[in-house]
DNA sequence: TGTACATCAGTGAACGCGCGTTCACTGATGTAC
DNA sequence: TGTACATCAGTGAACGCGCGTTCACTGATGTAC
């Protein structure tokens, strides 16, 4: 019956070629994707997204920012699940970063990969720096201090990040095989063990 | 007067596409790189490479089993300068890691990701092998046992690597802005640092 | 030592392909009166 | 409420480009006798 209602114009194209660059990552991988391959997954013209990006890098700084945006809810969420206590919540913050990792690898490579991405998109760098302050906040709350005012609390944070994104990379890469063989509660175990390592107690 | 002497056979043109390939790797970066590119770099036709490698992806893969093996040598390198103590040579593998990535961060990606690259290369998986053992005897050392026994060991091990590992991404990719205001003393200070907080000493 | 010949490592032209971008266009929408 | 018109968001053809790979070739090298 094909009822597809064929609107000349699309509604929110915008959102639809966010989605469908996503899908085009996913599949195709940094390497290959092509906005030609973008258009068509949203079933539009190849011409057609130049109404709504300036070119393909813009169209992939704004799904950096998307995936910044995605990775801070990501944290936030974890952190609501989780006791209220300040080190609870700081290790909350850390499997948060690391669960939006596992389960979107393309956009963690496309955050902070170099590749076809310009470095001064304004709302990529707002929504980066959003994610960044939900794990610098929750150091500073364990620490009880400002983190920028010392040596020691940028050394936490230093810690901190690179714990949780070094692990992820890894298990992305598929460098530490045996955590496939993990369950569920038993990775949730070792990567709160991970990050309360990198913030040792004092 | 151009001497350069034009002979017909190259002579090792193998070697010398793995450094041109290495040049054009980090010039154009992994999106951008060319068979073409590196051919061109080596200065010979682009239909020579394909009596030295089958296609672009063998190409870069023994150019990855190269980074590793480089890898590998970093850290050994760091480990014969450093204090013969168990821990000190544990942190100097990390130490050496984290220089072998931030002087080679391409390589890194090119290792590390899964872009252009088979995963089935046995050499390439040699070599890689070859570096996980650098780190993981080192904590095996301060441990005093076989770290595989032990679900701390597994632990011990992917705390280390991804703290090393994390850190060095994030340094790439410019996250870590304040590390490039410290002198080389200080960025050293901080990685034994790091690198010490994902072992904890009972 | 000299020669014939097989093998190896290059060349350069040609192929077909998918890419990003541009362009004149057209259909749909929104607004002024 | 109806109409004229500007603006917006699409289309599809065309462009030039660089790519990986293939092919018939040729020059250099190594080896058997």
């Amino acid at each position: 019956m094909k009822t597809k209602s064929k609107a000349y114009h699309h509604g929110d194209l915008r959102e639809a070629l966010l989605a469908a660059a996503e899908q085009e990552l996913i599949e195709k991988g940094a390497d290959a994707f092509s906005l030609r391959g973008t258009a068509k997954r949203a079933g539009v013209s190849h011409a057609a997204p130049a109404h709504h990006f300036k070119d393909t890098m813009a169209l992939l700084n704004a799904l950096a920012a998307v995936g910044f945006a995605r990775l801070t809810m990501s944290m936030k969420e974890e952190q609501q699940r989780a006791d209220p206590g300040k080190r609870a919540q700081f290790i909350a913050s850390g499997v948060g970063y690391v669960r939006f990792a596992l389960d979107n690898p393309e956009m963690l490579q496309l955050m902070f990969g170099t590749a076809r991405r310009s470095s001064n998109d304004p709302e990529l760098a707002r929504n980066a720096e959003a994610a960044f302050s939900v794990l610098v906040n929750a150091v500073g709350n364990v620490r009880g201090t400002h983190v920028f005012k010392t040596e020691e609390g940028w050394r936490d944070v230093a810690a901190s990040w690179s714990m949780v994104h070094g692990y992820a990379q890894l298990v992305i890469s598929g460098k530490l095989g045996f955590v496939a063989r993990l369950d569920l509660e038993e990775q949730r175990n070792l990567i709160e063990d991970l990050v309360a390592r990198a913030l040792p107690e004092h």
